[in-house]
Order: structure tokens, then sequence, then C-alpha cells
RNA sequence: GGCGCCGUAGCCAAGUGGUAAGGCAGAGGUCUGCAAAACCUCCAUUCACCGGUUCGAAUCCGGUCGGCGCCUCCA
């Protein structure tokens, strides 16, 4: 059904560098490579990181929708650097390592595996790359010497420098003018840069500095920036569609990778696209403050699928401030769009859709999906077939009903990736393991019922109720949910 | 100090020149033994404030106030 021909999707993204949007033109036609910056996994992974797999997720699930064959390629970090430029302070990576007792590979290793885990939760597919700097080093030292070479980068002690001032357009995704760049900044300079403003592409490594690798400079470990330059274009080309990261990255990490890597002479992302911060009482959450929420503790309280579903109810270029009350409020509006869902589903029984009912609210989905993912006005496209269904539930035929169903099926949870759920229970396993207790003491109910012994069915109810098992009366008999 | 973003109902959130989507919460009604769900109705003459441009502005321009991000590791 599709690649037969060269897919029409009218996507348009904002594009950071240009700051406009762009339609969505790929290198190859028919083919999408996307990258963006994964975590430096070093600690417990938080709300924050999830926004981006997130988005990339969605971004990688339309293009396929539309027909493109996509790579996604999300990088780790698994290498310590520096909590500043002015080789100073702590590897974070190592520091974490004498705090848990463990070697650095090992730290990198168990929080890699935190990450997924948490992301395979929130239903984020696996990239289809996920290279780590590590495995990367001798391509990094490469670039490192293919710079040099171009008279872009110096070296200086066993540490190289990219060479700002030799590259003209150095500024040019973030809209910064170098020379302006150090006034009003209370860092100070020191080291051994010729200019404040060089970045360090490689770092000789101190005594006592646990991960090294033998370079043409001495023993020593990448500058930050270079591993993204190295592992989009390995996978990608030198020249791919889309490159992503949190707005936090644009300076310095992607106007370096963008300088060094055009330096190399590679064209490098055509788009850059950025999502905004996630914010906790109004302020960016953050790692090195403590202030976050994990997404584990999350878990613990709320389903991740509503998680999810939660993140994509804000643009995902918006500042997005995070609250208890706002995740119940959003479970309560996945819960309406899966209520209309499981009653289509119900109605249209095994009979093939039609086209026709859902017509409408595809339109509208793709229209909102199409202007820069515009997933707010994609979930309101959902709520107004939710409405249609509900409010046509009994005159719809089943066909009709199957092509609702496959909206939300394909829509929601193809598209937007939020589960659905069970079609019957909506409870999934939990209440499969019950199902015949509950069924026992549904069946006493109703005979309670019959008999008009409302006070003993009511009890029924509220101890039902009180253990998360709500029951609804309708026409066609006692229907069951789990809270 | 430099660069940039934001301020829309009780809350969340779309909308970037043509007269305010959607959701949560709330109120009333229909249905129901009662409830829940669902449906119907109501809930911003107004988009922080002040000026300007325009036939027309939440949307464009200038200013004021308030909040935030980056400039240092950060999704």
């Amino acid at each position: 059904m599709r690649r037969a021909s060269i897919p029409a999707v009218a996507l348009t993204l904002y594009d950071t560098k240009t700051r406009s949007a762009k339609p969505f033109d790929p290198v190859t036609p028919g083919h999408a490579g996307l990258y963006f910056c994964g975590p430096t996994v070093y600690s417990e992974p938080h709300l924050g990181h999830a926004r981006g797999p997130v988005v990339f997720d969605v971004l990688r699930n339309w293009l396929e929708h539309g027909g493109y064959r996509v790579r996604l390629v999300s990088n780790v970090t698994d290498v310590g650097h520096l909590t500043d430029d002015a080789d100073e302070g702590e590897d974070k990576l190592a520091a974490r390592a004498a705090l848990e007792r463990l070697e650095p590979m090992e730290v990198a290793e168990k929080y890699f595996w935190t990450y997924f885990d948490a992301m395979a939760k929130l239903n984020v597919r696996r990239p289809s790359v996920v290279p780590r700097a590590t495995g990367h080093i001798p391509e990094q030292i490469a670039l490192v010497v293919q710079l040099v070479d171009a008279g872009l980068a110096y070296e200086r002690n066993g540490n190289v420098y990219f060479d700002v001032s030799a590259w003209d357009d150095y500024g040019e995704l973030s809209g910064r003018d170098p020379d302006a760049l150090l006034e009003g900044t209370r860092v100070e300079v020191r080291g051994d840069k010729d200019d404040p403003h060089d970045f360090a592409l490689w770092k000789r490594a101190e005594e006592g500095h646990l991960m090294r690798w033998d370079s043409p400079w001495g023993e020593g470990f990448p500058g930050w920036h270079l591993e993204c330059s190295v592992m989009s274009t390995k996978y990608l080309g030198e020249e791919f569609d889309v490159h992503g990261g949190g707005l936090d990255l644009v300076f310095p990490h992607h106007e370096c990778e963008l300088a060094q890597s055009r330096g190399a002479g590679m064209p490098f992302a055509r788009t850059w696209i950025h999502w905004n911060m996630l914010t906790l009482g109004g302020e960016k959450m953050s790692k090195s403050k403590g202030h976050f929420v994990t997404l584990a503790g999350l878990f613990d309280r709320h389903e991740p699928a509503v998680v999810r579903f939660h993140l994509l109810r804000s643009h995902y270029r918006s500042v997005s401030d995070f609250s208890e009350d706002l995740l119940v409020a959003s479970r309560q509006a996945l819960g309406r769009l899966r209520d209309a869902w499981r009653a289509l589903r119900a109605r249209a029984g095994d009979t093939e859709r039609e086209d026709g009912f859902a017509s409408e609210a595809r339109r509208a989905f793709a229209e909102a999906m199409d202007d820069d993912l515009g997933t707010p006005r994609a979930i309101a496209a959902l709520f107004e077939l939710a409405r249609e269904a509900n409010r046509r539930m009994e005159t719809l035929t089943p066909a009709e009903a199957a092509d609702g169903a496959d909206a939300f099926e394909s829509l929601l949870q193809g598209v937007l990736g939020v589960e659905l759920g069970d079609a019957q229970s909506n409870g999934g396993a939990a209440l499969e393991r019950l199902e015949g207790l509950v069924e026992m003491v549904l069946e006493q109910r109703e005979a309670a019922r019959l008999r008009r012994d409302f006070a003993t069915s009511d009890a029924i109810r509220e101890q039902l109720q009180r253990l998360g098992i709500e029951v609804e009366d309708t026409p066609e008999g006692p229907r069951v949910k789990l809270r």
C-alpha cells in the first residue's frame, strides 16, 4: 500500500536555524533520516528526559504513517564530561561511580537500561540505531585530525580546540554574535585556549581520570560535542533530514556540532528542531539542581500511557509546567477517548470498516500533525470524533463504527503511541485474573437487584468501588471498569 | 549586559489579520430504582496593560508590567 510512489506528506517543521516553518523535503525521496541527542546516562531519568524521545517517536510514526521509510538515530552519552569547559570540575560519570562504588562503565550501563526501560513503558520504540560515544572514539579522533589539518583546530598541551575565529558561520544556529558572547558572563576564562570562544574537541586526561584513550595528542577523551557530529553522519550520511534536541542544547552543543561538522566539509542537518523545557512550579527541571520528578516515581502513581498522552497535550515547542493535578486531568481526558473507542469497537464487531464516518476526524488530525506536529489540535480532533460517536452510537452501522474504532487505533494508538488498552475490560491483566471472582460477585448483585434489594446491590457496588473496580449498569447489563 | 521565548476562562491548552478549538473542573437538564457513563444546555463581548497601523488585531508595530530559557554541565 505504500512505497509504490513517493509519499505526499505535507509536513512542515519549525526550523531553529532559519527560525521559520520549513516543508519536510528529505535528502532521499521516500526516506527520512532523523537524529536527536539522548541523555548522558549517569543518573535516574526524569520527566524532562521523556519529552524529546516521545516527540521523535511521534514524528517517526507520523512519517511512517505517511509512507516514509524512517531511520531514527539517537545517541547515548556514556563518556563523562567535565562540568565546565575550563579544565576544571568533575567528570560526572566518574563522580557518580565513586558515589555508587561502581566502574564508570557500570554506571553508564546501569542508567542506559534504566532510561530505555522507562522509554519502553512510555511506548517509545527503540531507535533504529543507538550509538554510544565510547563505541566511536576512533571516528571522533579522525574528525579532530581532519579539523586540525583543515586549519580549524589547534593543539595545546594535549588538548585540541576548535578555532572559532577561523569559522565565519559560528553562531548561525543560535543567532549569537561571538564577539558579544563574553560580555556579562561571569565564568572566568582560563586554560590554554587562544580565545575563550574556542571549544574543546579533545581533552588531555589528567592523572586519575578513569576514562581515557590513546590519541595523536596523548591520552585523553573526546569533547562533548564531537560524538553527535560523528555518530549522526556515520549512520545517516553527511547530509540528513532532521536533527533535534532540547532547547537548552542549542547553545553551545548544537552550535559547536554544526561548526565542526560543516568545518569538516559535511552539509549536516537540513532542519533543526528543538523541544522546549518541562517545568516544575514554573522552573525548569534540572538534574544538577535536584529539581525534577523521576519517571520511575511517576509510574508508581500513574499509568505511563497517561504520562505520554499528557506530554502530547501541549505543543513540543512551548514550555509545559507539570503537576499531579494536571496529570489527573489528563487521565480523565484519556478515559473519555478510550471509552468512546471501546463502545465503537463493541458495536463494530468483526465488520470491516468503511470510509466515511471518521473521515473528517482523520483530515483534521492530519492537518494538525502536518503543521509542525500540532499534537494538541490533533488530539482535539479525536475528542470531536468521540463526541460524534457517542452522540450517534445507536444509529451507526457496524462498518461506520469500525471506521471510528480504526481511527482511534491508527491515530491515537498508532501515531501518537498512546495505548488504548483492552477492548473488553479496560483493565488488562490485573482484571483478567480476577475475572471469575468479579463475575461471581456481579451475579450476586444482579440477583439482589432482581429482587429489588437495592441496599445489598448498592453495598456490593460500593465495596467493589473501594477496591478500584467500578460497576456501571447499562441496558446490556453491568459493565466493569478498573480505576 | 547579550540572544530568545511566553502572558488566552477556575485550571490546562489551540488559534498568528476576519470576528475565541478541545480537555479538566463546575452548574442545570435528559436517561436511571439510585448512581456512573453518555447526550443536551450554560461557563472569555474577550485574549497582561497602554498606544499605533488597518474596513477589521488575541493575531502586525512601539512601549509598559510580569514570568521563563540560553549565554556554564543540562532533554
